[in-house]
DNA sequence: GAAGCATATTCCTTTGTGAGAATATGGTTT
DNA sequence: AAACCATATTCTCACAAAGGAATATGCTTC
């Protein structure tokens, strides 16, 4: 049942911290880092567990690496995103989050822009 | 986060199959085995599961155990239960549970009226 | 091409989960 | 109280998952 899947995805707290962060639009990984505050492997490896059951996409960008919500989400998946997001609002780690990526995000709002010509030599996320 | 615990329930095909039974009220155990198809283990372990992790609750009723949803649930778990039903709409598994429940229904439907007194000597379920 | 950066992968240990067989429990009937 | 029924628990095994340390990969810059 695809549905197991999704709901596979969604039983790890840091996946769920990833997938609301994601919520408000592409993030590369260095980003994540800061704004979750946890160690690069935990977060890299959470991503790819969503990457691999095709609840998020990535692109590479230079040195970075870009992640986004799924494109074409299934019904099921949209609808259970949805549900997450609303229940997020409530809760006090989500809305950190979201307050730190909010700080965070003028300084690096250029990785979005997909110019990779215009990066500087290293990411000064942070 | 209480989040990741509803999530973990909804992770296992069988109590996702349990719950989209429940949605249509109270049901003894025997029922279970008789709509899921699956052994006695099976179901009483996986509704022990739900019970613990507050999404069911059980009452005996003489020989009996009789499971319904949560009757106070939480906010997300009342999210997420919806937005489950809204999903298993589609998904054959759900619907042939469905169907099953029903042709088993009038002939158990003493159970749930809950008087003990006039239950026969075993269930005759199926 | 060597050094440097961001990200991914591997290896290892610990912990939780699911399934089935066998057995235990609690209530009922005779 | 003995037999019986429905349900729960225990035990064991196989396996997936999470975390951290160390290492590898891919790009970029010098």
């Amino acid at each position: 049942m695809e549905l197991v899947k999704i709901y596979e995805c969604l039983c790890d707290p840091t996946r769920l911290r990833l997938l609301n962060v994601l919520a408000q639009g592409p993030v590369c990984v260095c980003h994540f880092q800061d704004v979750l505050g946890e160690p690069q492997v935990k977060i890299s490896k959470h991503l790819a567990y969503l990457r691999e059951r095709g609840l998020v996409e990535s692109e590479r960008q230079g040195n970075w690496v870009i992640y986004a919500l799924a494109a074409k989400p299934s019904r099921e998946l949209r609808a259970n995103l949805a549900c997450l997001q609303e229940c997020a609002q409530s809760i006090p780690v989500f809305k950190r989050d979201l307050a730190r990526l909010k700080k965070i995000e003028p300084l690096c709002a250029w990785v979005r822009a997909g110019d990779p010509g215009k990066a500087p030599g290293q990411c000064r996320c942070g």
